[in-house]
DNA sequence: TTGAAAGCGGTACCAT
DNA sequence: ATGGTACCGCTTTCAA
């Protein structure tokens, strides 16, 4: 069933069936009519691959993430799946492992597919060479989601200030006579860094030396329990309370206090559903995900429609205090 | 840059460079070299959409996860992902509202997008009509992933025995002295259904009447923590332990029963992550998500290769038993 | 308002 | 082994 068969049986030609489809011109009202009834009863369906072929767009989206397992980007993907499919646009997910080589050639079996755009969500793109970047976004558009920003034509980034956040949150710890705080992460890398950074930009604003706690176990957060537990159990009396780089991380170093008999102030990251989860409840920072995939979604839909857009959209985060401090 | 452009580059015939490309028939050595370091040269990349027109396919799966928040479908989703990509298929992801007119709008979508085959996450189609299953699959393989089954032309499942799992885990309750199981889930229906009849089974082989304790929460997880409190509050002295439909579920009733200064086994399911990361750690359910997602994708690329695939695949269930029980 | 026909960028059959 | 060309299904320009 094509296009030829429905212009057949309405007595057309494919012209008018393709006008009748599109709405790109006038077509007398009676004819229209016949042509929409053929359609319904024949239940129709233009081929996708050849609108395509023409238009030289499937009107997809590429979505690049690389840690779906976690529940923190498995929220971005679906926030910016329903932003974008408001908008009549379909996403593609690849979920590629974590080596430079693998996240590049997710990225570039996106382009083969001919995506209209690339979203990158977290901070992937920090590994790449700036040079491959570069040469992807020449001819697609790039957005990003993360805490960084990325210098390039045709790359529009979306980010929430963590830097900031940490600061804050940090400055505040301290202020309420806590100022050994630890910081427990997976590695100080990308964003786990620069939360590290605004760990020490508070330090450096109360005019406090920066202390050495800092924990980096190594490890996938799924294993890193153990990690915590030892290092609490040989440092528990110079840590007054404890920053972690995601809610999960949280999480183990509650438990790892509780099998401890210890109590410390812990404030986790993300505000995702494990904070209200755990006994006790955890105090999280915010970093605003669905208002991120909206921007991003809306960035890029201009994007799409030949509009200026913004190549760097910053937002800030929220501090959500519950039990844990 | 197209094929004619290489073509007249490599000074041969488009003809030849497609054979190059798609290796479909034999090519002089020299001739290949030349057209192949011209591709190379000029970055050139085949048009993904005429492909597509000719092969009618993209090799593009349509996924649909209509609940997404739940980290027990992300997970659902990269492994199928992985294995997908693995047979060079890519997978586009619709996770529409929980309506059934979202999901019928949401598989349309897909279908109209020229997708191979369409995956369904959880029991979504059992609230579909027979009838627009039957129309969906009538020209695109549906592949189900959840603990039913559907008897249709063209559709194939793989079902984790979740009936016979609570049947087992409930008669191994009942064993340990524990007669009267509270069950815990949002509604009883679809898969919690499933679990309540494996919970009446498990009654029934052991001769024992049904007890009434069957708390269907009536909101979403996230929102359960209360009622599930409540009820508890109510009731402790009648009830010996609990099973609950997710490991949030049981989250949530360990913090209740924390806050009550009750203390009940608890069996969640799913063998989340989060079964790890709540006091005490929690004996779950573990439907073997990864087996169930290789299973599927293997079973989709068979017949995408036209081969006998059957229809449908069960796979038991397996108690991993933690702290909580 | 409508139709004919030339693309869109490939693939593959049929000659040579 | 290679080239010419019809064709995949649709859109759009040009003419009528």
């Amino acid at each position: 069933m094509n296009i030829y068969d429905i212009a057949e049986k309405s007595g057309v030609s494919v012209s008018t069936v393709s006008r009748v489809i599109n709405g790109t011109a006038r077509v007398r009202e009676e004819t229209k009519q016949k042509v929409l009834s053929v359609i319904r009863d024949t239940g129709f369906q233009p081929n996708a691959f050849a609108q395509a072929l023409n238009f030289n767009s499937m009107g997809m989206i590429g979505v690049l993430c690389t840690n779906f397992a976690d529940s923190y980007y498995s929220r971005v993907v679906a926030h910016l799946e329903k932003h974008l499919r408001d908008n009549n646009l379909n996403v593609t997910l690849v979920c590629p492992g974590q080596t430079i080589a693998e996240k590049k050639e997710g990225i570039r079996a996106l382009k083969a597919k001919g995506v209209d755009a690339i979203v990158l969500i977290g901070a992937t793109f920090l590994e790449l060479e700036r040079e491959f970047i570069a040469d992807i976004s020449a001819t697609c558009p790039l957005f990003t989601l993360s805490y960084h920003h990325l210098d390039l034509p045709n790359v529009h980034s979306v980010c929430c200030d963590e830097r900031g956040a940490v600061k804050d949150v940090v400055t505040k710890l301290i202020a309420a006579g806590l100022p050994r705080v630890l910081f427990v992460c997976e590695h100080i890398q990308n964003s786990n860094n620069t939360k590290y950074s605004g760990y020490r930009d508070a330090y450096e604003a109360c005019g406090l030396p920066l202390p050495e706690l800092l924990l980096p176990t190594g490890c996938y957060t799924a294993e890193a329990e153990p990690i915590i537990a030892d290092f609490l159990a040989a440092n528990a009396d110079r840590i007054d309370a404890v920053l972690t780089g995601n809610d999960e991380l949280a999480a183990f170093t509650l438990k790892a206090m509780h099998r401890l008999g210890i109590s410390r102030p812990v404030v986790g990251f993300n505000n995702s559903l494990l904070s209200q989860q755990v006994i006790p409840e955890l105090t999280s920072v915010d970093n605003r995900v669905e208002e991120m995939c909206r921007l991003t979604a809306a960035n890029l839909v201009a994007k799409l429609q030949k509009q200026e857009v913004p190549q760097r959209t910053v937002i800030s985060a929220e501090l959500v205090r519950r039990e844990s401090f």
